[in-house]
DNA sequence: AGGACAAAAAATGAATGCAAAATAGCTCGC
DNA sequence: GCGAGCTATTTTGCATTCATTTTTTGTCCT
């Protein structure tokens, strides 16, 4: 059987050695990027305890910080906080997914309307470059590619806003929704994988165009029908998905 | 007896006579609501120091909870967390301020948006009423009955998007704004002032019909403008306020 | 045997203690 | 008189400790 948290063994990690290039100078900070994407990689189950003990083990560190992180993470709407019951993995409800995804797509359709206002043609053509990769990963149904490269799209989108409170506020929402995203691939069924296309080719219409209103109102209806997709599969998860064998 | 705290003298607030009708099991969840209120309503001057040690004795607790609350509000944008410097107000720069009003457009955009397809012909009801109720404020010069009764129409709105999620992102964002309209009231221009209540009734008008996108635009400018009101009040904040010698 | 109650164990919440860093104060030199 | 350098005080960050609460375990009664 398998532990909601892998135990690796492995005598903590190493203090200052942060795995990426970002750094943080106090424990706290440091910490709580740590967790965050531990919990957004989805490494503890959905309502599980999150456990004081262990965690501050793992990372070899006393309590008082990582129960700031836990704070911070439950402020974010990663997790939640029991009074003395402890910490859980946040459990999204449907609707709770459904919210998120609106708020997403509100988000998104204020970063098209921002950008613009002051997209340069170079970042436009960059676009132009991801979504052309993007339509090579759709004709190789490579499923992977093509949801890296679509976030890549959607993040050039939300660069060119050229507002660093919608980028923050965006990636927090998304590394909420990526969580569920980890367990489930949405957008599976062809159908509405050819719609998408379709729809991004409309976003980048606009966006030449500098349509700010229709292209806000082009994004925002792209994430809704994400939206649809990913509650679908959710309903009726026995979709098509064909599990490797 | 009943408490372990140092007695400073001073009788400090109560413990659990909270001023709201708002409750909180937690100790370092019923001061992060306190000192989040503290500093939003601008007990602490912009870029100043926020005392740790005086603050505990204010709220009569220790600094473990008081700290947790600090990280929660640094997490939220509304103070900093210089390393081994303390906390800060945040000082919001005229960019910020700018990128603020953005996002609060872009969610009040939305949250028109999702009211549209939920709405019902009672709560439009009674944004109308506020709508007249504000009108009365306008027609009477009331500057802060006018405030006050459109930050309920445009709560209004949010609450009738029906998405909690939504809501509480706004009310975030909102408060780091907030903390600065204390100081500086906008709008003071006349023109400005007429303008927004011709925007209301369009506001009001496509409300009525149901037209999201329409609804949304709408909502985005407004917001649009409000800011350029903001910012141009911050340039030149000679206008007509008779700042004391 | 099954469930209820009680004691033990563990976990949480908050306070205190301690080392390191930063700020303030002070002396000394120019 | 003024500034550089050193020391003392304060402040910060984190660990540890203590009091409660929750959860588990064991026992007893029906």
């Amino acid at each position: 059987m398998k532990s909601t948290i892998p135990d690796t063994g492995v005598p903590i990690a190493p203090p200052a050695g942060n795995g990426g290039d970002r750094q943080e100078a106090s424990l706290h900070g440091e910490i709580l990027l740590r967790l965050r994407d531990y919990v957004v990689e989805g490494n503890i189950a959905e309502g599980a305890r999150v456990p004081e003990r262990r965690l501050c083990e793992m990372f070899g560190i006393s309590r008082t910080p990582l129960r700031e992180a836990l704070k911070v993470l439950a402020a974010e709407g990663l997790i939640e906080l029991l009074p003395n019951r402890g910490a859980r993995v946040r459990q999204l409800s449907q609707r709770d997914l459904e919210e998120l995804f609106d708020v997403m797509a509100g988000l998104e359709g204020l970063a098209g309307r921002l950008a613009c206002e002051a997209i340069t043609d170079e970042e436009i053509t960059a676009i132009e470059q991801l979504h052309y990769e993007m339509y090579g990963h759709y004709l190789h149904r490579d499923m992977h590619g093509y949801f890296q490269t679509n976030q890549r799209i959607h993040e050039s989108i939300v660069a060119a806003a050229r507002n660093e409170t919608l980028r923050t506020a965006y990636a927090n929402f998304a590394g909420r929704i990526r969580r569920v995203r980890y367990s489930a691939n949405f957008a599976r069924k062809r159908q509405r994988w050819a719609e998408a296309m379709r729809e991004h080719e409309a976003i980048l219409d606009a966006l030449r165009r500098r349509a700010a209103s229709e292209l806000s109102d082009i994004l925002f209806q792209h994430l809704r029908n994400k939206r649809s997709a990913a509650i679908d599969h959710l309903t009726e998860p026995q979709g098509e998905a064909p599990a490797s064998p």
